[in-house]
DNA sequence: GGCGCGGTCTGGATCGTTCAAATGATAACC
DNA sequence: GGTTATCATTTGAACGATCCAGACCGCGCC
């Protein structure tokens, strides 16, 4: 706009390497300031004269600038990216949680100046030439904390996000001792001593709403179809419907069937379920066990709606797609996301974090089974 | 387990900072050797004297070392990350691919030495601290180019992964020109001149296999339950259904349907065909459409089967946990992340890359529906 | 006039790694 | 024996950002 044709490199003074993305130094030079200061209009604005800074800024368009990553991470010591393991895709299962909530925490992350950076376990060799290099420790189990070390001491990523806490989660612990900045999806399920940060959601009342709701229509038979014990979600989810079975005054006895978490169990619950107790309405610890009873449904040629109910948990697309639309129990994912990078950004900017726990309630999602 | 206790660090010989990650000096100190030779050890280990290279390896192992990547990445001018945008979850469809995918992604380029950056479109607020430029071009539409260019230039990435190349893809045609290194998970349908690499999964051939399987259980009203005109992908799997009817002698006249890929227009398609051309069999494109042609058969209390078929097309959670369990086409997406990572890995070594583009077969997953 | 002061801005050092070139040691050759 | 080649290792200088200490400026006050 105004003109400062002063500087306009008519020849290279020093033989330019190539196209060569601008630095720091290329646009002090334009801007006709110190490094330092361009560094401040970045980081601390407030610092200079509104006039520098507008000049400052000009010039950072003009050369179409961006600050290099990896020079301010080494800097800094701090990478801005948060490492989340993801967990092997299981088939057979409506277990499609992943795809709704990696959406919200990538918008959450990118809100808050972050980047999500993926990572998985397994032997992670080296990069650099192969040399097979005889480790006898990477035969043994998978084990559940591979990569979280590498990362870390790398200093790849400033924190990580442990979605897989189920049955008392040995990363957790291992983390905290090694003062690890993480935030858990899920509660620290059996230790108390436990002083991550966590954001979890609320399995039991996402699971009374479902006989609320079961009850409302009229049902008093009401079966539960969940998870072996010692599955701390599942024994949670399970005793939203004892109790909330209690409070209405009706039995649960003889009503509960646990086991995998699979569409075969499911449905072979529901068979044996129908045959002994004749429950009128089944309340399920997955989508994918509420599969497995509208399966056995169908095999009886029975119809789901009204007078014979099913309720999943999860509202996975199968629940949403599948004819007829199975009511399930909706997760806050969104929110989750939110708290999590939330939390995360206290921890990082150590800042001190007042309840280390939050728990968000779910919704149900009504549709024909119900 | 084998004892060494040599050093124990009774005492910090010069004041050291805190814990301190491990530094190559560090290591080089504790192996009595230069920083460069340990950077050697780990980078060109056949440049070392055999006893050196353990003698390193044993202090490295000892401290527990890693390299630092932000100061690695400085220097090499590489982040060995590779940037994958994420859309937004839709949500009433039975698209969830990603999952699948994206697992196998991570793990193809883990062992190739990379990690997968996720990150998202709209509005990207430059980190630090929150300055509400009033940035006027950022209320625009939402650019589907945009964050690709910020991690471009900040060099935070060093190659992309293009997954949505539907409808003409101008993200590809606008990397291709800057020069930016990337893959695309898609042809590049609309552009005969594109000259990036690609992986794809041939659609057509998929259907194909639809068509033939239906054929060989006696099907030969068969119809198609598509996208509208002017998808190239949609075109593409309704000519796997057109050429191989008319490769059987069979008919397509009037079997056709076209439409959004919802639920519910696969719903209606099913209807409108069954009404006035009584087909005994549905190829959709997508399992969202097929779950919806399985919702008006249950409407009219038709049972898929042997005597009136579904086939739908992705091989969604949804088909696999639904009832009747639907037959689909199964994208070999495994095999597209590995294909899709050896592309990357022979674009950022600057290896010649013989054939641009690769096309992978699909495989038909039967279940109940046929 | 000298001093202190807060607000701006600058120059040098630094983060931890790899690159390029130099060094020393050893063997090979005529 | 001296020159050359080869190997193993070291040394110094980058990469591009931020941190730190200090310089400069104009101003008000004693």
């Amino acid at each position: 706009m105004t003109r400062r044709p002063e500087l306009h490199r008519p020849e290279p003074p020093r033989s330019e390497p190539r196209p060569g993305a601008p630095t720091l130094a290329t646009v002090a030079a334009e801007a006709g300031v110190s490094r330092q200061t361009v560094s401040n209009a970045l980081n601390s604005p407030e610092l200079l004269r509104p006039e520098t800074l507008e000049r400052v800024q000009e010039a950072i368009e003009r050369l179409g600038y961006s600050p290099n990553r990896a020079a301010r991470n080494l800097r800094t010591r701090a990478s801005r990216l948060i490492g989340l393991k993801v967990a092997p895709a299981v088939e057979d299962s409506a277990n499609a949680l992943m795809d709704r909530f990696l959406h919200s925490l990538v918008e959450s992350t990118r809100d808050a100046g972050y980047h999500v950076l993926l990572f998985t376990g397994s032997p992670t060799p080296q990069p650099g030439p192969e040399v097979p290099v005889d480790a006898p420790e990477h035969v043994e189990a998978p084990d559940p904390l591979d990569g979280y070390d590498e990362l870390l001491r790398s200093a790849a990523v400033d924190a990580f996000l442990v979605t897989d806490t189920y049955l008392g989660n040995p990363q957790a612990a291992w983390l905290e001792e090694r003062g690890v900045p993480f935030v858990a999806f899920g509660r620290p399920w059996g230790d108390p001593r436990a002083r991550h940060p966590w954001v979890d959601v609320d399995g039991r009342a996402g699971v009374m709403l479902a006989v609320d709701h079961l009850v409302e229509r009229g049902h008093e038979r009401i079966a539960w179809v969940g998870w072996q014990k010692g599955s701390y979600i599942g024994e949670d989810r399970r005793s939203g419907w004892t109790d909330r079975m209690h409070d209405h005054g009706l039995s649960t006895s003889r009503l509960s069937a646990r086991g995998d978490d699979t569409l075969d169990f499911g449905r072979r619950a529901a068979h044996a379920l129908l045959d002994s107790e004749q429950p009128t309405a089944f309340v399920c610890a997955s989508d994918t066990q509420a599969m497995g009873v509208m399966r056995a449904l169908d095999e009886r040629h029975l119809r789901p709606g009204r007078g014979l109910s099913v309720v999943g948990f999860d509202d996975s697309l199968a629940a949403q797609v599948s004819t007829p639309g199975l009511t399930s129990v909706r997760q806050p994912l969104e929110q989750v996301a939110v708290e999590i990078v939330t939390l995360l950004g206290d921890l990082l900017a150590h800042r001190p974090i007042q309840e280390l726990g939050r728990t968000l309630t779910p919704t149900l999602s009504v549709r024909s089974t119900t």
